[in-house]
DNA sequence: CTACATAATGCAATCGATTACACAAACGTA
DNA sequence: TACGTTTGTGTAATCGATTGCATTATGTAG
């Protein structure tokens, strides 16, 4: 009943030919003066509005740029997606949004719908799921995408692929200044709850800890370790355990805001006065660790600036139109945001530590 | 270099027309079975993906929905956009974000570039921009966004208008109910923090407030109404002025949970406790309420159903071939979620009052 | 062996916009 | 006047998939 007006109905009433219509709102100077007045006024006054999927068809360029996340309401991805969307929309691109729940045949799916959809890129956060299981078919369908030249992009959750960018936040350093501040507040034996270490980042957050505990003199004790989930009951469970040991920890970094706040729970029904008797610093900077009672100390993973950078490097990989394949790595400088958690002198400010925001290439 | 595969690769290969590929490939009955199952394995061979851009052309659908908020990174717009989004996927829709960021301009670029890219609906929340401008303009996007036959959806925030669907929550019962917890658990004086008037959730919440007082003997005081924005700090400046008051209340009914946050905080400071001396009640159930120290009262906005039941809302108009217009207002039961911050007596179950899940028409 | 139904395939238009190429008119110059 | 140049338009192909209609091949009945 309403049909949209196309170029060949502005065509009609002016008794020209679509291309002319075409050329006067392409600012095409093959085209006179008058005539390309006379048909923006008819567009307007028809409410002609271009068809973006006859354009694309036609272009192979659809505007559209697939977002893989695990979910999307977790304050980290949906601040990420908020940069990305910002970046991206200054630039005409649509954000199409996928989930995977962590599932390897949803990503395998995300993937195929988005390239079926003609996206222009794809930024993606690998899924999380077991080792064990047999990737290897998401491993091919990236090959495609690559092959297919579709420009892709892993943020935060990366794998190591050649010719594929990322952009990422600098996980081992920030850890072990994390860890070498646990050990300036006089803590000595601590703990850490690590993420799924077949993910890089969760890997190197126990590297960076490994390390700065042995530039410390402090030796790595593997019971001091544990591998918990990123929720609030998982943490609570891990500090349970360590706490039984012959010689229990009196700090933890751990890799989940929400393992760390269950861990303080559980430790305040305990009895234990936090920080003097322990302390604690997380990861992520959720909204509610600088909203607690005791604020916690965390690292702030600049998800607003690793979405915005994400898109950059997706639009350099769209303009590039040599025959270089770029291939580029970015490193974020993420913040360590020492809170009440784990601060028991005056030695260290209440402040951001490492705020200086940098790149590396 | 690496170009797609077609139909007309395929028929090309096997010596046949694309018009046979394409019945293979579409279970058309008018295709033998011998060059069906040779199509097939060719084109699995071949690697073939259909072109999703070339089949929304023709057909006009495009199988993409918009989803427009004010931004996804916070709590509640982001569980409701992945509630849509599951609810989508399961019937092959993809869905493309747009911000607004409570900006009018914005809202209106962000329909048009929807329109433009042919989406088959519009989910919606509108945004909170103050009523003195002139919305006039988006008023009649909406229309023509109407005009058009593409499905709109409001949720949460919505505007009334003829023909559009909404899905929203019982704000006034719920906003009733709240007030009512307080007036049981001993409060008298109780303040509201209210939103933007000009939509309809925030003056319902009002309203519900208003009429529970009067409904219990208690006489309206406008000085206890106050304006706040979502934000910590609007809820500390706003609590100040409250306890400058020559009476000042001892309770508040908060539309934002932010606004609540600041408020306990400031009151805490100024050495009231809680919930013995003041109550408070939030809005939202935002992650960090129950994992404050003392664990804040608030209303659940059942975010996760609302999404998924705007996209069904949604797929119902799709799916509505007929001439008859469909125009849905649902609204969802959200749950008061009493905690310790309004908790006195024991008369109310540290538990979810109102958890009966229920649909209206 | 003809006639006619049925099955399988090809042909060509369609969705809407862009653009290389062809062509015409208008102009300038020798 | 004749020829080249500029300028503006039209023609038709293209992007990839679908589908009504025409056409061919096959089968069946009379």
């Amino acid at each position: 009943m309403n049909k949209k007006t196309t170029i060949y109905d502005i065509a009609k009433v002016l008794d020209i030919t679509a291309a002319s219509v075409s050329r006067a709102l392409n600012n095409n100077p093959k085209i006179s003066e008058s005539t390309r007045k006379l048909v923006l006024e008819t567009a307007a006054k028809m409410n002609y509005k271009q068809n973006k999927l006859a354009l694309a068809l036609r272009s192979g360029k659809s505007y559209n740029v697939g977002v893989i996340v695990p979910r999307i309401d977790s304050n980290f991805f949906a601040s990420v997606i908020r940069g990305i969307e910002e970046e991206l929309y200054a630039h005409k691109y649509n954000v199409i949004i996928c989930q995977t729940h962590e599932d390897e045949k949803r990503e395998f799916e995300n993937i195929n719908t988005l390239l079926n959809a003609q996206v222009d890129g794809i930024l993606m956060s690998v899924s999380n799921f077991t080792s064990e299981s047999d990737s290897s078919e998401n491993d091919r369908i990236i090959k495609r995408v690559i092959e297919k030249n579709v420009p892709l992009i892993f943020f935060d959750r990366k794998k190591n692929i050649d010719g594929v960018s990322s952009v990422t936040i600098n996980d081992y350093d920030v850890s072990y200044l994390a860890t070498k501040h646990l050990i300036e507040q006089g803590c000595s034996r601590i703990a850490h709850f690590k993420g799924n270490q077949s993910l890089e980042i969760f890997a190197n957050r126990l590297a960076g800890y490994k390390q700065a505990l042995l530039d410390n003199g402090i030796a790595f004790n593997e019971s001091y370790v544990v591998q918990t989930k990123s929720s609030v009951e998982a943490g609570a469970l891990a500090v349970n355990a360590l706490m039984k040991l012959k010689n229990p920890p009196d700090a933890i970094f751990s890799s989940s805001d929400f393992a760390a706040l269950g861990a303080i729970q559980q430790l305040k029904k305990e009895g234990l006065r936090i920080p003097e008797d322990f302390c604690v610093v997380g990861f992520g900077n959720e909204p509610f660790t600088d909203f607690m009672e005791l604020p916690m100390s965390t690292v702030d993973q600049v998800p607003l600036e690793m979405g915005k950078m994400t898109a950059k490097v997706f639009l350099e990989h769209i303009d590039n139109t040599g025959n270089v394949k770029i291939e580029k790595k970015v490193v974020l400088t993420s913040e360590l945001n020492i809170r009440q958690s784990s601060l028991r002198s005056n030695s260290q400010a209440l402040e951001v530590v490492n705020n200086k925001k940098g790149v590396k290439i």
